[in-house]
DNA sequence: TGATAATATGAGCTTTCACTCAGGTTTTGC
DNA sequence: GCAAAACCTGAGTGAAAGCTCATATTATCA
């Protein structure tokens, strides 16, 4: 392990070619980062299993943890569009069906690449950077503006709190239902399940709904 | 990074001097894994740190990775060892007394070092090791007793699910409250909102409890 | 008090790995 | 077709870090 000399001014690919050769690295490492975990993670191996010298990879990546960095930069950030995207078009429905649709586009979000997710926002942390903390902020605004929108019909008065503890409680439901748990429960039975514990701590009581 | 070529086979402190040796290596792992992550853990900062000499290390940790491992184990053993306890004396309490007893122990349990816990459980999940799983495991069976004497009082049908559920939910809303929303809500506000999450869960309405 | 076992030491060997560089190949634009 | 820019290559460098071993110190017990 030597020095991180080199840390910003890298070539950005402008031909396809080359845009081709960063996206063979983001999936390698990937790869490796679920498969093995950041300790067995290094750079020679990213490039080898990219198909693509080492050379390369550091014409587009000052140092190994600028790589991870993008990735998690990418991925993350498709989940956060996802997520603001989702709050829009679920503002106009009642309360239970928003639930319901809300935990259902969770589901399909996450189960893309749940073991990524939790690959990187592990490794991530400890890269010390705010980069998880924010998916986990935006999470909770907008769990928050939706649950203003009907303050009255709630239970929970404090709605900072409140959407932290749904944002805590559901995405750690989910990911380790689909990691550890994934040969436990079906998937029905979680989000059948998720939405039971939202709606009664939201409003004490289930509705019979759809 | 050189090889890891002893595994198993190393000496078990005897005397009361090599107990302390191995003693102020596990405490010094436990502090560079809290402050710097298992990435900047290396062989020679802990002795180093353990004012012990590297050479002592390797006399009874035959590897990096056992190291961190020996850690966890006693670490995690600790918290099912209190778990379990705890388990026994709220069986005969009323459901709701029994629940602010247990979040309220949890959190006893969990302030006392949550950053080791959220660091081995990070660090020791992408080690590939069951460990962080077995807690899980027995955490919800612990539950799962719990929950059993009381199936008439309670909602939820399967009893495994509800485990799950619980144990999921509240390690994380206990963990994330400690660690990264720590300055946002007070400890009494978290284990109260805790307790109406899961008395709601349970049997759809709090109760004015104590 | 001496012999043996347990424990401690740290210089140094060795491997791993982040990162560079001198030189090749392909693409682009004229 | 040609020059310049973009891109690729991979052997090699240096340093970090895992781990060993020969030797020194301390404890045990007869």
């Amino acid at each position: 392990m030597a020095a991180q000399p080199a840390k910003t001014p890298r070539k950005r690919p402008t031909q396809r070619r080359s845009q081709q050769t960063v996206a063979a690295i983001l999936e390698a490492t990937a790869r490796i980062l679920v498969d093995e975990g950041y300790a067995k993670l290094n750079t020679n191996r990213v490039a080898e299993v990219a198909g693509v010298s080492i050379g390369s990879l550091y014409q587009y990546f000052p140092n190994k943890q600028a790589l991870v960095l993008a990735l998690a930069k990418s991925h993350i950030g498709r989940e956060i569009e996802r997520l603001t995207e989702m709050t829009a078009e679920l503002q106009k429905l009642p309360l239970a069906e928003a639930t319901r649709q809300c935990i259902r586009a969770l589901f399909e979000a996450f189960s893309v690449d749940v073991e990524l997710h939790r690959a990187l926002v592990t490794d991530v942390v400890n890269l010390g950077e705010p980069l998880v903390y924010e998916l986990q902020a935006k999470a909770e605004f907008a769990v928050r503006v939706g649950l203003e929108r009907r303050r009255d019909e709630i239970l929970p008065k404090d709605l900072d709190l409140a959407a932290f503890f749904l944002v805590s409680a559901v995405d750690s439901i989910v990911i380790r239902g689909l990691t550890i748990a994934g040969d436990r429960f079906s998937l029905k039975t979680l989000e059948d399940e998720i939405y039971e514990l939202v709606l009664r701590y939201l409003v004490g009581t289930t509705s019979p709904a759809a």
